[in-house]
DNA sequence: TAGGTAAGTTACCCCGCGGTCACTTTGACA
DNA sequence: TGTCAAAGTGACCGCGGGGTAACTTACCTA
């Protein structure tokens, strides 16, 4: 008695394993946000955590397996918003769901977005590849809704289809900067925005 | 007689100043590209360019100069592309008018429009001034188009027209990415691509 | 309260890259 | 053909950042 989560506690100098590992997620998330994969450095992520970088690697053994975590945690909520958005009826409304799922899921987060589609990333290897299943995944979702908004119109090639949503991801990648540069707008300002300017340039 | 030009070609060692300058900045903007601004590196340049590190410290004085005629040169290539495609009626048919010209510009120098928006330049100092000049004069040229496809839609806020401003250079930038991996499609291609869609999505 | 273990830090190595200096090569002209 | 200035290079420095080894500090148990 009293041993059973004696191994989860000793030690424990400060605080618990769990809580500082997501403070340092957050700092990481910030910092190579801001400067990007490239020139974001554990150092300053460490200051950031109030700690000390050796403990980075303590917790996260490279700094590509900090980037790593960042990534997951980001892409894998964006995932999961994304494909909740997808019920519901297979129609125009779907691009629509999903774009309001995204801004939703970005709520007090915006710089998750800039994470998983940050353009500094090495062009292989892990990072890449973890980076690649988020956006495919994203993708895939996104064409979904994008594919119904062009409808029967069939006429256009195979790669047509292929630039519309990659041109649906660079519109959303702008709204999303643009959004950082105006924090002070909700998810639900950003919405109407959209709503409006597509009811302008889409008329039905 | 014979002396006048003396300056121009004695200790000329293969190549005279302004073919090589080129040269350089071709090697420059092809590496820039690639990695961007944060990566590329000024030895690699170098490498590409067939010779040395220090005679591009000859020529250009600091990586950040040789950053910097690259956009220069990228940007206001551009910039010329565009403004001359304003001629013309100014109605809806404009924005697809500055769009064609920014495609046939960007023909066989797709990597341009990368070195002016590259995303890891820094956020102050002389080489984001020039850049900003450069990204501020085609937003400038850009909203015209934008605006009257928004037409008398004046309804939204400013911000909505700062915001549908971003989204159009996002969009912009989004499909020269698609195009820099689908290097063999030509800038007529891209043209028509990009009709088509925009058809499907704004039917008048 | 003694001691052992995990948590955390200090001080260091190493490498890549921007930047430079002293030296060598080239070619036009007398 | 010898000379001299410009063109071009090899070898080096300093610094910043990733990564690590060895030490110190805090907490839990007996």
């Amino acid at each position: 008695m009293g041993k059973q989560n004696l191994a989860r506690t000793v030690g424990t100098k400060g605080m618990p394993r769990k809580e500082r590992e997501q403070l340092i997620l957050d700092a990481a998330a910030e910092e190579f946000a801001r400067k990007g994969y490239a020139r974001g450095s554990t150092a300053e992520v460490a200051a950031r955590a109030g700690i000390t970088k050796p403990l980075i690697y303590e917790y996260f053994k490279s700094r590509d397996g900090l980037y790593l975590a960042c990534v997951i945690r980001a892409g894998s909520r964006l995932v999961a918003a994304v494909r909740s958005a997808q019920e519901g009826p297979s129609d125009i409304t779907r691009a629509a769901r999903t774009l309001e799922a995204i801004f939703r899921a970005l709520e007090s987060r915006v710089h998750d977005w800039a994470l998983v589609y940050d353009s500094t990333l090495p062009a292989e290897g892990e990072l890449h590849d973890a980076a690649t299943v988020y956006r495919r995944e994203l993708n895939r979702l996104g064409a979904a809704g994008v594919a119904e908004v062009l409808g029967a119109a069939r006429a256009g090639e195979a790669l047509d289809a292929d630039l519309a949503t990659h041109l649906w991801y660079g519109t959303v990648s702008a709204a999303v900067a643009w959004w950082r540069h105006h924090p002070e707008q909700s998810a639900e300002d950003m919405i109407s925005r959209f709503a409006r300017l597509s009811a302008v340039l889409h008329p039905r």
